[in-house]
DNA sequence: AACAATACCTGGCAGC
DNA sequence: TGCTGCCAGGTATTGT
């Protein structure tokens, strides 16, 4: 899934089809994701004027003129079919707009989530409480993450991980990132000089952009809502790669913390 | 408090 | 072809 790239580029296909669009329809397919869609989703969201989309973090927004927004998040395999020939199996939402336009909320392994709550008490949304800023905002900086990580002795790459440091990232992008920065991912956090940070923080924002330029990236379950695969997927340069070579002549590996996967070049990170 | 490990759910793929 | 085991981008919770 859908990491901050796949979230934001998935927000941007839905615009056009969505944006000052009136939704004639809004039918739960099945009851839950992670969690119960709200019992009164379609009531509320039916006949309403969508009259922005947005992205914090991984959560896609979705704002109607009712004063709602709707929350969004991708889980491991969610994606939005836009204009769907048929449905299928795992289109647990669909959206029908006066316009003729159909849009489907698919995710097999249903580590999603749909909410919907007073635009006016986002910020009180439980997941939203405690997001650390947002990566490509003003806020994230070397300096910011010297403060956050002080005294941190988990390594950087959990610390990354931690939507409370920064929103938005998962494990290919940190994995992208620290091998861009020369960073090794099992670096003790606090230990990093601001410096490094700096350029961490540089290397992060690079990843990410060109990752939403390419259009999101693509691995089993992502597909951009347009239809389009994504294929930023090609431009890994550690992840998903163990046992190729590095440019710096060492050899990609890969080691697992916490059932997650890492892939880095211990030759040129450190 | 901080950290590590596990649970959640389903599908795809490699290997036999 | 069919079976088995392993792997997967997420967050939340539990245990140490």
């Amino acid at each position: 899934m859908p990491e901050l790239p796949e979230v934001e580029t998935t927000v941007r296909g839905l615009t056009p089809v969505l944006q000052g669009e009136r939704l004639k329809s809004v039918v739960t397919r099945r009851g839950d994701l992670r969690r119960p869609f709200p019992d009164d989703l379609a009531q509320r969201m039916t006949g309403a004027t969508i009259t922005a989309l947005g992205r914090r973090a991984k959560y896609g927004l979705i704002d109607t003129d009712r004063g709602d927004t709707m929350i969004f998040h991708l889980g491991m395999s969610g994606r939005w079919r836009v204009d769907p020939t048929e449905l299928e199996k795992h289109d647990h939402l669909v959206i029908e707009t006066d316009s003729g336009r159909r849009v489907a909320l698919s995710d097999p392994r249903r580590f999603g989530s749909v909410d919907l709550v007073p635009t006016a008490e986002l910020a009180a949304f439980p997941a939203f409480k405690a997001l650390g800023p947002e990566p490509l905002g003003p806020d994230l900086t070397g300096a910011y993450l010297k403060q956050a990580l002080k005294g941190r002795v988990a390594s950087i790459k959990q610390m990354l991980l931690d939507q409370r440091i920064v929103a938005g990232l998962g494990n290919i992008y940190v994995c992208e990132a620290l091998y861009a920065a020369r960073i090794s991912p099992k670096r003790e956090a606090s230990r990093i000089s601001l410096a490094k940070l700096d350029r961490l923080v540089t290397e992060i924002r690079a990843v990410l952009e060109s990752a939403i330029a390419a259009g999101g990236s693509s691995l089993r379950n992502f597909v951009h809502p347009d239809g389009n695969l994504g294929y930023f997927s090609k431009e890994f340069l550690v992840y998903g790669r163990e046992g190729e070579p590095c440019g710096c002549g060492g050899t990609v590996k890969r080691y697992v913390e916490g059932g997650r996967s890492t892939f880095w070049c211990p030759k040129c990170q450190s």
